[in-house]
DNA sequence: CTGAAAGCGCTAACAA
DNA sequence: TTGTTAGCGCTTTCAG
């Protein structure tokens, strides 16, 4: 409706020569200086309250919009927080996987409420040891959230040392540096292993692969519980592409089904694909092997049998993430958040 | 481990005063021009190779990295993409969509290697007009994918007639001008209801809110099928966030089940909730009821029964969207790309 | 309340 | 091959 035929010829001869692309041009159009323009769009009071609606107005009127480029490098803030999520040795899927992506969601919800743009980030730190200093560094984020601490605990501790505003979801050491947040995991795995022992469960295996520490502390919670109770437990190695566990959940319980009769599963996914193949293999669940999972997922519920599971709050986790690193970014020296992982109980165990 | 005490009064006096933030600063040090840092840093070809790599060497040892937003800001371009998801009227959920959030992993991947970042923002739409022209003049991004029309179909139209660097995930309308990546939706609702018919139900029930035109395609697939093969068939309208869908299709179920022998669920996550619901009820799938899903999430085999549904390839639409994307950086008009639909039946139906 | 002017840190002509 | 210089578009003192 405001194209140029009309305009153009007759009526205002200048306009369509320049289009407004910067705040100069449009304190030309307005009449005003540069400097009142930028006021005036930031809001600022000390503009007369004329002006300022009048320039206001005209910003609309042509759809000009103060380059942020500009405004963020003078300003030397981004308003934007970087979201990284380190892939560890198992380059490949992880992207997808579920928890984190449900995570991702929850985050990205956080921070676009409290009006944080997100530069999301996936890396193979294997192939570039500085994935983190990089993205710090590049000056385009005000502060990063890591997505899981992978195998790179010690570059993040390192990194953590000379950077505030960072916090990361994954598992608390005992005297860690970095800021984290996630669910108390070794509690977590007691709770599963105690949970198989109460259904009578006596030998256990987990599954997944123990390198990422908050696997490790699972199965160290679980080894908690199985030790103290006269159970047995053996970790099985997963690793993470669904193909290649199934493969490797099908042949070892082709081969071991008679020996073990509890499964804690590293994630629920994992749970999910090991349900698959006792299913293929005619085992019955929860009669000859339980299964006991971890994160619930909104799936866990949907499955035949329903997922007995280790409930992580995720937008707890979320809203713990942002809260701690707007803090940090405030210059806080933020205390990690341990929540409490909680036992659902459903149909495998 | 590498605080001042030691440093600073014996050793090395200087380094304490300034640490390396700019490019001048690595100049003065390397003892040549910020030019030359600058082209150096940037691996150009027309620098001696020994300053080059004794600049290199420098930055690596002082953590040095240009700072984007200054380049950026030079170049007149960004580097990054926008990724953008909007949200219909059903504000809640939708970020967790499975479908989307899968579509979003392969989409990191994709621009991850093509070296680009990426700027994610969801948005809600009818909370704020102008979300697209807001993105896209930000000058943040040089590009701009948008995951689902959601119910924006006529904006993305107006902004595409200006606006070239975007392309969308979603359905694609017979004239339309945006670039569109997307599954035939139709011809996937054509499958759906002939592999119900096919399996001997005859009184069908679409669910899922019909308003997204992706949806509304399933649908208008669906019943051109049934229309044709003498099938009657129904829609039934549900809302995104789950708990709602659930409550939704619980009650229908309940009232009208005996009316229905088919069941096409808009999408996978659908497609569970009803399962369960059909389950809780204690009708018998696919005696009883039939179903057909649409996405074919992984998780998909991974119900009991199994999920009939049709398949969308979700790495091959991130594919093609970046593709496209990158053609369209370059200048190209492209044509939208529609990939086959293909169904994948199991034990649903 | 508004204008003028000085950069934010970098890149890319243009010279040398 | 390198140095010098002029901005990218914006914000923010500092004057008026």
């Amino acid at each position: 409706m405001n194209r140029k035929s009309e305009l153009e010829g007759s009526i205002d001869p200048e306009a369509k020569v320049r289009p407004i692309r910067t705040i100069t041009d449009l304190a030309r159009v307005a009449g005003v200086s540069p400097g009142t323009v930028s006021r005036a769009l930031a809001g600022k009071s000390l503009v007369n309250t004329k002006t300022r609606e009048r320039i206001q107005a005209l910003a609309r009127e042509h759809g000009f919009q103060p380059n942020q480029m500009a405004s963020k490098l003078r300003r030397q803030k981004t308003g934007v927080i970087g979201v990284v999520i380190p892939l560890g040795h198992d380059r490949e899927q992880q992207v997808s996987d579920s928890f984190f992506m449900t995570l991702l969601g929850h985050l990205a919800d956080e921070l676009t409420e409290k009006g944080y743009d997100i530069m999301l980030r996936r890396v193979i730190p294997d192939r570039d040891e500085d994935w983190l200093d990089r993205f710090i560094g590049s000056g385009m984020i005000d502060g990063v959230i890591v997505i899981g601490q992978s195998n790179q605990f010690a570059r993040i501790e390192e990194v953590a040392d000379g950077y505030l505003p960072m916090v990361v979801w994954g598992n608390h050491q005992e005297g860690q540096r970095h800021c984290v947040v996630g669910a108390d995991n070794r509690l977590g795995g007691r709770l599963a292993a105690e949970r198989l022992i109460a259904a009578g469960a006596t030998r256990l295996a987990f599954f997944g692969d123990t390198a990422p520490f908050e696997f490790a502390a699972r199965y160290a919670g679980a080894c908690d519980i199985a030790n103290s109770m006269g159970a047995t437990i053996t970790a099985v190695s997963t690793h993470l592409s669904p193909a290649q566990t199934a493969q490797e959940l099908s042949r070892f319980l082709a081969e071991h089904h008679g020996e073990i009769d509890g499964v804690f599963a590293a994630s629920d996914t994992i749970a999910f694909t090991c349900l698959q193949e006792l299913r293929k293999l005619g085992i019955a669940v929860p009669d000859q092997i339980k299964i006991v999972g971890f994160d619930d997922l909104p799936i866990a519920e949907q499955t035949l049998p329903a997922l007995t599971t280790i409930r992580q709050d995720i937008q707890a986790g979320a809203h713990g993430l942002v809260d701690l690193l707007l803090r940090r970014l405030q210059g806080e020296e933020t205390e990690s958040l341990v929540l409490p992982p909680k036992l659902v109980v459903r149909g495998t165990a």
